[in-house]
DNA sequence: GATGAATGAGCTTTCATTCAT
DNA sequence: TATGAATGAAAGCTCATTCAT
């Protein structure tokens, strides 16, 4: 029988249209942003009519959550893919935090996304489901714990002075990110990738002490 | 003749009016958000009717970038005030830093704000004009300047280094601010307070160090 | 002073252009029944744009609502005046029944108006007020009182038969109106106003008995 | 050839699915009205996919239409059952109009359909065939053709004054139901059982002499 | 300047119906 | 026949902005 074929192509091509929906959100949102973002607008770009994508999300909101949730498995993604490429701890270590820049610095769009969707009030009047907020939550762990697992095999450092310094490290790469997207770096004449190498050479010097 | 007076007069008068609708504006955002506050409410909220608000501001946006400038002549000010009360160096550099992260952790409105206005998106599509953009820009970095020269009074600081410093804290105290506002510090237990704290000190360490 | 003058201009203006949206959803509601009938159609109709309707309704419902107050006040006014030109107790009795029927069969729309609201499941979907709704009742009730008011002029009637009989009367007269607007009096041959005369004859002659 | 015996099986089996069809729109309609009640949701409920019902019934209306035939049978069936239980004329007589009366305040959903469907707009707007409304007209004749002979088998009754007596029995059942559905009675504190029994009181007296 | 009615594009969402598979 | 994705018109409502008074 080729019915279970069947429920799987039917599934594959699904999982497909949803990703079309998904581009074409994404695309729109790199452009105009996510309150300037219409579900006409994904529809129409993603080559639908008008109610077709409410056949794939139930709201505008659930396509976002899904945006983001890509983009946080992405995100993992390329600072694995990154870390696997160095071979000493040291190394490892400056490329987990380096890469977790260069992911944001390159995708601003997700990085709006995420800060957009996680904004307070936002997160009230947006109804998520307790669900997606926890998958959520945690796939953004997933990141940062890979992060403190790369300075925790560094030589003598404990697994809370990593805890840490990733949580720092987190912090300051936030931080300049929001003010190189903003333009504010660029007033002051500076550059948010040679703040972040000088970070990171800190950050080891810090813990090998 | 009386006519510059009479255009003082006028002038006052419009500086008080335009007051009156700032205020407003900005009671209305810290209560529902910048999504939730209309024209119509503001103008309501400052005693006016629907289109008044037109014949000092042009548009929303505008409003919103004069609100953002008082908001960053509030923070200067809040600033030199608690410096003030410090009388050594390091505690003033301290103060500072702190002052600055206080601000907006007390009122994560005028952060929104920032944030609204400075971001790619608007800055393209509204368009502010060359002057506004100016003076909003001035006055941030009279405010980042400030925290420079108290870091610069330090004994064995040099001006690059404190210029720095006060980059790195700025880029440090946003990212926990944004952390903060968006829940992810909730998330992972940890509190804005004490991660300001404890980079307070090891600055101070750093440079004096 | 002329501010009260003003002030009543603008509210005569206002009430004239409630009027003119109030006929406009009149004439539709008329020609497409009430679903049929929306905002947008009201809005062109009274030769507005889109919103402006919602400048003097708060939504659809309420329209509605002043529709039919602005119905129950007519009919009542009608019943008064037809009854006025009648001399005699028995045929004031018999023209304000009449009369309440004739209002009706003349201005279907506004018996569909009154079903309408007043039906279940709408009333709880139709968000009235409950001002709105003890209002439309208590206008229900006056015409309802003086025709109770005008049997109980006739000789040898107690305060309680008239209210029976006015019950009993609405009771028939809108299950007349009903059969006839559904095109089922039509289907058996039987005509409303004939059986509205032959059941005032029955009510006299039980009354005067 | 077995077409004949093949097309009654598919006749069959049309039916069976067409009956499942109803009584899923039957059910959801008394659970959210008509307005609330979908394609989708009958399709759905019947076990069928979106556009299944349109193998069945052209249109939603059809349904309706459907639905309404088969509870003007049912009303029918149900008077007779009543009626069969009484031995004495008078007793059936009054039965018979009683039945109708309940049969209808029992399942208000029924009432709602049979004004709905028959509503002037209605059948303007949705283009009934015309078999279709006579079929609906002739299930409604029927039932009150066998209350008229109910009423005839009373003595001294011509059949003239049975089927007056009849109608207005009809329509005055029609107005109870009409101001009890929606809340009218309720509101002047009036109960539509008590009002109809007096009114079968009053009407054997008049036929009885 | 102030008023507030008016504009009209725009939004999200719904849903009867169609049609390729 | 059954499926269910797709259509697309429509609806109610919002709101920044304009403009006659």
């Amino acid at each position: 029988m080729n019915e279970p074929v069947k429920s799987t192509r039917r599934q594959q091509l699904q999982e497909y249209k949803k990703q079309k929906i998904l581009e074409a959100a994404g695309a729109l949102f790199r452009e105009k942003g996510l309150d300037g973002t219409t579900m006409r607008a994904i529809a129409t770009r993603a080559g639908y009519s008008t109610g077709a994508p409410y056949a794939y999300y139930q709201s505008k909101e659930e396509i976002y959550a899904d945006l983001l949730s890509a983009s946080l498995a992405r995100l993992t993604q390329f600072i694995k893919q990154e870390v696997q490429t160095q071979s000493t701890p040291p190394l490892r270590a400056a490329t987990a935090v380096s890469a977790y820049f260069r992911y944001y610095f390159d995708h601003s769009e997700d990085l709006q996304l995420g800060l957009y969707l996680f904004s307070p009030g936002e997160v009230k009047k947006r109804g998520f489901s307790k669900e997606t907020n926890q998958q959520l939550n945690s796939r953004l762990l997933g990141a940062l714990g890979f992060m403190a697992n790369c300075l925790n095999e560094l030589p003598n450092v404990t697994p809370e002075q990593a805890q840490q310094e990733t949580l720092d490290a987190t912090t300051y790469i936030t931080g300049a990110l929001m003010l190189s997207t903003t333009g504010r770096l660029e007033t002051i004449g500076a550059q948010a990738e040679e703040m972040i190498d000088r970070y990171i050479q800190g950050m080891l010097q810090r813990i090998s002490g």
